[in-house]
RNA sequence: GGAGAGUUGUCCGAGUGGUUGAAGGAGCACGCCUGGAAAGUGUGUAUACUCGAAAGGGUAUCGAGGGUUCGAAUCCCUCACUCUCCGCCA
């Protein structure tokens, strides 16, 4: 969520930054300043009532201790009548209040001045591919035919027991996943990431919080009964572990992993898309985050960018990162870069990975805070600070699986890269 | 799931209706003292919003939300969480 104050100081810069995501509300930026306007004037009258109400209230009490009864029942009268008074400004905060926060939600992130203008995928502006496609023999094959031919995964038994996109990984498929998530989680917590195992399911404020809510309501699976949602990533559940919270400068960089799966409804997708591994309802991912000082998030954003796409070369994949135009970008995102991996049989580029930098626009949400140490003179109120917050995949398995299986394919085996072989146990699935 | 106890500031801990944003202690920061340190001593030590050029004010917050009252950390209701006992259980 934007701060209003910048908004309110800098009406020009925020439009002109929507624009570049092609964001067409932008009455909303002069309608949040009106409704501010009027929500502090609003404030002042009812704050200013409260405070006589207040000192009113003390008299009574010291009038009453002294033994003024007659003096003490003139006041409560005098209270009474203010409270009468104050009721309708009340009312008219809170419903502005409201309306201001409502419209406020409605606004995406600010796109950082390096985002291409753009409105669709084809405007993605590719930054650098890496890798070389491999030239798979004639009779080389998709990897869901693949997974059938090793029994990898069984697509039927998951529809079976749920449903389409829920498949069961076995045998050397069911390993594969395994040697994965350590091999990632072993990469990440290498590179100083702290590695947790967070719920997989949050309730209704942590899905605010990472801005699922209200926006994406309808992309995750809920338990209305009690109030939960499954998460669509871990970077739900991490990022709102500093929930509220105010941390020292000392204890920054943030930075955390985890493996969960992951559960998305997908709602609307269909088609070649979601064939096989492509696009699941439950995958598995590893997740990095960030709550980083905010002058240096940009360069902590390069250097994820840089962590991911090592990973992606010790997995001896093609791949391309593309920087999001503005009209792509999530919408609490200010800059993302995508990876894509080259799945050879299918001959298709593969999203894997979205490494965004949101500024501050989740922890101001959340109200995550870090306290500067530095400056212990300051006034009061300049010491505190929010966050920025970062997030990428590290990697995501089932769009790497696919890759792995197609790129990788002989006549008579899949190779597997020298990095899993250790964590694999075999060089090669037969 | 049943019964009971609890949830106060960075931490410990007082506080059952009236100058309590909150006693006291610890910690931390700064100063004094010291050759230096410890001890001692003084001062300060929440967050959000808001008024103000500033100095300095105001409002709200004692798990969350609502209620009673002129006035609530203190009384009532709902919910969440923690602990103890019983039940169930990987």
């Amino acid at each position: 969520m934007l701060q209003v104050a910048f908004i309110r100081n800098n009406p020009g810069l925020v439009k002109e930054r929507l624009a570049i995501r092609y964001f067409e509300e932008l009455s909303l930026v002069d309608s949040i300043i009106a409704l501010d306007d009027e929500r502090k004037k609003l404030q002042f009258e009812f704050e200013e009532t409260q405070s006589k109400i207040n000192s009113a209230s003390k008299e009574i009490g010291q009038l009453m201790a002294k033994g003024e009864k007659v003096a003490a029942e003139k006041n409560k009268e005098h209270v009474t009548a203010l409270k009468l008074s104050i009721q309708p400004i009340n009312i008219k905060l809170a419903e502005t209040e409201k309306m201001l926060h409502d419209e406020l939600i409605q606004l995406p992130n600010l796109p950082h001045t390096s985002v291409p203008a753009g409105k669709t995928p084809e405007e993605n502006v590719i930054v650098r591919e890496g890798g070389n496609k491999p030239k798979l023999f004639s009779g080389a094959i998709a990897h869901w035919d693949l997974a059938k031919k090793y029994d990898l995964i069984n697509f039927e038994s998951g529809n079976k027991i749920t449903g389409s996109g829920f498949p069961v990984y076995k045998n050397k498929g069911a390993k594969l996943q395994r040697a994965l998530i350590q091999y990632f989680l072993d990469y990440n917590t290498a590179a100083g990431y702290t590695e947790y195992q967070p719920p997989l399911m949050v309730n209704e404020a942590s899905a605010y919080g990472t801005g699922q809510l209200p926006d994406k309501e309808g992309q995750m699976y809920n338990i209305p009964v009690d109030g939960f949602y499954m998460i669509p990533t871990s970077e739900v559940p991490l990022t709102n572990i500093y929930r509220n919270d105010i941390v020292k400068e000392n204890d920054l960089p943030i930075k955390m992993t985890a493996y969960t799966p992951c559960f998305r409804r997908e709602s609307g997708s269909y088609g070649k898309d979601v064939r096989g591994l492509n696009r699941l309802h439950q995958f598995d991912k590893v997740e990095i985050v960030q709550l980083v000082h905010p002058e240096i998030s940009y360069g902590v954003l390069e250097e994820m960018v840089a962590h991911v796409e090592k990973l992606l070369q010790s997995l001896e994949l093609p791949y391309r990162i593309l920087k999001l135009c503005g009209g792509d970008m999530g919408f609490t995102s200010a800059l993302t870069y995508d990876f894509e991996v080259y799945s050879a049989a299918q001959q298709k580029w593969l999203e894997v990975s979205s490494v965004s930098n949101f500024e501050s626009f989740q922890t101001h949400r959340m109200k995550i805070r870090f306290k500067d140490t530095n400056g212990k003179t300051l006034p009061a109120g300049r010491q505190v600070q929010l966050l920025h917050s970062l997030n990428g995949s590290s990697l995501p398995l089932p769009r790497i699986v696919a890759a792995l299986l197609e790129n990788n394919q002989t006549e008579k085996n899949i190779k597997l890269p020298k990095v899993l072989h250790k964590y694999f146990g075999e060089k090669v699935i037969d």
